[in-house]
Order: C-alpha cells, then structure tokens, then sequence
DNA sequence: ATGGATGCAAACCATTTGCAGTGTA
DNA sequence: TACACTGCAAATGGTTTGCATCCAT
C-alpha cells in the first residue's frame, strides 16, 4: 500500500531535476514536502503535509507547505484532485451524467453519454470499495478561453 | 441553452413533492433559490445563486442561500460537481490515471486503466471546447466504511 | 401556536499575502 | 553576495453557526 523505494528515489531524482532546471533551490523543506507526497499512495491535504513533514522538520510552518505544493503543482512534479480549487458548485441535473471542465476559466457543462455511465469498473477496484456511481470529467480549453488564448497570442 | 419551460416545472412539483413529504417548508426563498438552479445548465456556485435570487427577493441573505443548498443536496435534488467539498488533495502520480473516491470519508485510491484513459468524448462535447485529459472519478463506499456501517446497523 | 426557517453578525477553516530575516547557489 | 525562500502574523474568501425573530403549516 505505499510506493516502492526505487520508485520515490526515481521520483526525487526527477523533482532535483526539474526545480534545478526551473532555476529553484532545493531547500530541506521543499525536499521533505516533496518526499512526503512522493511516498505515499493517499492524497493527503496541505495540512496532512504539514503534520507529516513536521516530524522531521519541527519548526516548518503551514504556508511554506502550501507554497511548495502550489509551486510542485506549476512545475507539474504532482497534481491535484478534482476540479481546480474554487467554491462549491450546485447542478439540479440528478441523472446521471458528466462533465465537461474548462481548466482555464473554471466554466462547467453537462452532458450525457450512456456508454460513460455503463463503464465497468477495472477488478483492482473491488479491493477499494464498492462502486456506486461513475462519473467521467472531461477537462480541455471552453471556446471561450481557447478564442482568448488564441487573439492573446 | 437553458431548461425548458415543462422540465423546470417538472423539477418544481419534484422539488414540492420532495420538501414536503419531508416535512420541510416551503418558504419563499426556499422555493427561488431551488427555481434558479433548476432553470440553468450552468453550475452556479452558491455566491451565483444569492446574486440571482437577490433580484427577485432583495433582502435574502447569503447564509439562506447555503443553507437550502446544502439541504436540497441532502434531499436528493440537487447534486454538487466534483468531490464533496473538502480541502485540496495532491499527488505525486503525475501519469494519467483515475480515482476510487469514497462518499463517506472522502479518501481517494489511484487506478490505472487503459480503456478509461482513451474514451472518445461524444461528438456533441465538441461544441463545448477541446478535451486535453480524461478523468474518470468512481464514486461509493470504500471497505473501511463499509464495515463501519454494517456494525452499525 | 409552534417548530422549522430566516437574517444578522460573528466564528471558522483552508488558503494567501506582506514583510523582514535566512540560507542556497 | 544576491536573490529565492522561510517563518510569522495578519488578511482573505468561502462556508458555517448561535441567536432572536418570523412565518408556513
């Protein structure tokens, strides 16, 4: 249930790589912030982080957590869950359906596919719980935000 | 680009229906800020919401707003986008891949699945934008929870 | 009439930011 | 040495809560 060793070390060589070349230090707690996330299989928050990487580093403090996961976040080296952070979103749509996602602008549209909610959920997904409902989002550039891409460049 | 006339009001006597049986009154702004998300594809977050039903009924407040939402959402009438509400989760697997998310505790598994990383977005999605990645979320109860609430039943 | 619902204000929690001091390259 | 990075503290933004009042049933 935790990653492989080679498999972290492969990770953090490639993470002293990247800030390297992106012109960043590699400090001792972006380091161990990395690693923390590195190692395991969870998706822990900036505040499971924090109190993880607290453990070697006493005198860490919460922002430099969360500046350091933002900052991995741009570089690419880790992602985040869902939808990129903002408030709450309501949908009166009960039946089953799925989402277009617009990474830029935040803007999200319906849509139904019967061959989306029909998915069979691979057998290793059995050993994690019971699948009740599935739920396909698609993210990319709206019209809106590809047309301003396009007259900005 | 809107809901028709006949599904808005199908989702109201629903909605009355609904609020009723439970026992639950059917107030004024109750009732406005169920219309406005019923009348719209887009997925309003509850700050949209209070502006909208703000024109019709000026004195609501935003707390009103939050608290109908959250409690149509526990009724089954409307759905929220996304994982339920909670902080940022991170993850250092950076290759395409998908989630086991647990409804009750909210923990996230990783799996990988070749036939989900390659489903070909409906035609109609075209109209929308284009789809950079695709990410399937698979919603239910994991073990863990499971057992919980079989012991305490 | 009466218990649930509302408005107000204050509390809360996750996340962000300004600033002065610190450590890496 | 210089500039990015850190810790601290205070600010912000979304959401929740306590309480007195109000209104749908």
């Amino acid at each position: 249930m935790s990653v492989s060793q080679e498999e972290v070390q492969r990770r953090l060589d490639h993470f002293r790589d990247v800030c390297t070349r992106a012109g960043m230090k590699l400090t001792h707690q972006r380091t161990e912030i990395f690693r923390e996330v590195a190692q395991t299989v969870d998706h822990p928050s900036a505040q499971i982080v924090f109190e993880l990487v607290r453990k070697r580093i006493p005198a860490v403090s919460l922002d430099t957590v969360y500046r350091n996961l933002s900052l991995l976040n741009d570089l690419g080296l880790i992602t985040t869950l869902g939808p990129p952070r903002e408030s709450a979103r309501f949908d009166a749509n009960v039946i089953s359906h799925h989402h277009f996602v617009c990474t830029q602008c935040g803007t999200a549209r319906d849509f139904h596919n019967r061959g989306f909610d029909e998915l069979r959920p691979p057998i290793e997904v059995e050993s994690m719980g019971s699948v009740e409902t599935t739920h396909v989002e698609l993210r990319g550039l709206c019209l809106r935000c590809k047309k301003k891409a396009k007259k900005e460049a």
